[in-house]
DNA sequence: GCGAGGATTAACT
DNA sequence: GTTAATCCTCGCT
């Protein structure tokens, strides 16, 4: 399981490392079944020095979780429609995170499927707000500490190393050209 | 397969 | 009032 120590470094290679790794529920809950799913697309983004960051600006009451500890989820609503998740890293008071963009179902696809319907099992995780509305991860999740003892969501280690494409992030208008966009790069998985 | 455009609301200015 | 770290449908090829 990645611990504190993982999370606690900058956004970009956490970022890169999470590429691989396993966002598993466990099965705490009877009603809601076991899944995993592994990560297979992410995007840095860097607080003060990184005009794209919802902390660019400084800290608000939507932002306030980036600004503490590492190992949080911050989850935001956007285009109306859509939440996002990202895991807050580095330390205190810098508001880096990794925004999760992407992954492949392991596990509990059928779960997935229903929170997804009508939707082709290659396209269930493969973008942002995919990946939350199948989870399901949503708002009321946001500060959610994924390094809680007994946590029922939590991350493990890489199960695969996978080749690495680095890419400039998407869908902002701001500061696109920073190489902080990672994606697995193999054909079964390619998210676009 | 591809590109254009609409959907819909929280947070910020 | 405006913007937004997006997704989906539709029309055309």
């Amino acid at each position: 399981m990645l611990d504190l120590n993982f999370y606690a470094r900058d956004s970009v290679t956490v970022a890169e490392e999470l590429i691989g790794c396993l966002l598993v529920r466990r099965q705490i809950d009877p009603e809601k079944p076991e899944i995993i799913v592994m990560l297979t697309e992410t995007e840095a983004y860097r607080g003060a020095i990184d005009p794209a960051s919802h902390a660019y600006r400084g800290k608000t009451a939507r932002n306030a979780i980036m600004f503490g500890e590492a190992g949080r989820l911050y989850v935001y609503f956007s285009y109306g429609m859509h939440s996002c998740m990202n895991i807050v890293t580095s330390i205190p008071g810098t508001a880096e995170a990794v925004l999760l963009r992407g992954a492949v179902p392991l596990k509990g696809v059928d779960s997935i499927r229903s929170n997804r319907q009508g939707i082709a099992d290659k396209d269930l995780l493969n973008g942002p707000g995919k990946l939350t509305k199948g989870l399901p991860i949503g708002l009321d999740m946001n500060g959610y500490n994924l390094l809680a003892e007994h946590s029922e969501w939590i991350v493990l280690a890489k199960e695969r190393t996978l080749p690495i494409r680095r890419t400039g992030r998407i869908g902002i208008s701001r500061a696109q050209e920073l190489p902080w966009r990672f994606v697995a790069d193999i054909p079964e998985y390619r998210a676009k």
